[in-house]
DNA sequence: AACAAAGTGTGATTTTTATCACTTCGGGAT
DNA sequence: ATCCCGAAGTGATAAAAATCACACTTTGTT
């Protein structure tokens, strides 16, 4: 969210974003480390500088649920703004070294509140998200787990995808299967096979951990995509 | 969402609540009916003054799966607002008469930009919800569809419970078999044997279509319930 | 009361998904 | 080059969930 999108569309949130950028405090981040984790008290959030970041939620008997990975541009626990008891809900686990501006929830609040047009990009915001967030699920809940991951890969192209030359495009992250695993709610094993199938019938192919989608439009029919615009079926 | 909750907390929501009830513009619904259809041009929201409206999102293939059963004192259509191009992401569909108060989503947003206490309860409500959506779809996702269920009778038991004097929650609500499977991302048939399971083992009880909770415990362990606030632990 | 329609309950079977237990591959580090 | 390690790949099996087919109940209607 919030992303500087790779599929360009005209930064609707330039207001907030500029905001966001004037944060004095910043902080060093460092792989392997964590910017929240879920429980914590939360009294701020990050706009990301530099380096990457990985949004989940880790259950109790060790299984994770990946929500997002954000990288420059992007606002990570958002989901504190506006609650009384604000607690972090996830776990935002730093993937590659860089930086983040420390934003006071509060501050925010009040900024957001009082002056208009932030207020109205905000709003925008907001509802964009929401939209995006239901429809991922229901894609994920919908058509079983290749359902689940056929989706993914259709957002991820929408969130990090990059148009190659001859019109496949290029996941530009590096993916471990596990990780596509905790994206949709599966097992690794099951990633792994779903994967090698549509290898076999050519509708992507893998080169040093990323994924390059020769055949989108296959894997919109089979979740019977009804093509919702961008900035809604996307990695949330 | 923005309903007269069952289990009692104050009403955070006052003036939004207010405002929508001074609409002029009422309509009567008949069962059966639909207030909108996914796709439709959405110029409207409504709040809802007597009777019931179900909310759903209808696949090609014919599976609905549902998201919320609204009663009087909800607004529906809400995701429309702040969108550019806005269309109904759901149906609408009507299972009880009654009669809805129609809200012009322009005047709406107008005054939910202009009036300071109208933003920031708005703000509120976005925020609650959007955690909300979070939780409820990662349960239905993490553990199985077994996990789906329990998870939605978890937070039916919040969003329509009514505590019976033994200490058992009645699910104030008329729902069959299909419905529930509507909710979990399930068929009818593994819904019933669940069920069944359950009643054998004194966990829940049901009557005329109605199912009471006789021991919430044992349904919020199975999903390594984490016990987060009511107003996130809900439908929708 | 009799009947139809809708919904529930359940066995049998198939399909999907997870789990377990390995083997193989590929890219640094020594 | 060789060793090592994490990840990928894969067969066998078990578990979970869906599907099919049909009997049984309940509910509402004439």
């Amino acid at each position: 969210m919030l992303a500087a999108k790779t599929f360009n569309q005209q930064d609707r949130f330039a207001h907030l974003r500029e905001l966001l950028r004037s944060a004095k405090h910043t902080v060093k981040i460092r792989k392997g480390t964590f910017l929240f984790q879920e429980g914590m008290a939360a009294a701020e959030l990050y706009l990301i500088l530099s380096g990457k970041v990985q949004i989940s939620k880790i259950c109790a008997d060790g299984k994770e649920m990946c929500f997002r990975i954000c990288g420059p541009g992007e606002i990570v626990g958002e989901l504190t703004l506006f609650t009384a008891e604000p607690r972090y809900l996830l776990t935002a686990k730093v993937i590659e070294d860089g930086e983040v501006a420390a934003i006071k929830k509060d501050d925010l609040e009040q900024q957001l509140l009082t002056n208009p047009s932030l207020t109205y990009e905000y709003m925008q915001w907001v509802s964009t998200h929401a939209r995006r967030t239901q429809t991922k699920f229901r894609d994920l809940i919908m058509h079983g787990k290749k359902g689940a991951l056929y989706s993914t890969l259709i957002r991820m192209c929408n969130s990090y995808g990059v148009k190659l030359d001859n019109g496949s495009i290029l996941i530009d992250l590096t993916l471990k299967n596990q990780d596509l695993a905790n994206f949709c709610g599966t097992t690794r094993e099951s990633v792994n096979r779903m994967l090698n199938t549509l290898k076999q019938q050519g509708v992507l192919s893998i080169k040093r951990g990323k994924i390059t989608i020769h055949d989108l439009d296959y894997l919109k029919q089979e979740i019977q995509c009804e093509n919702c615009p961008v900035d809604i079926c996307c990695i949330e």
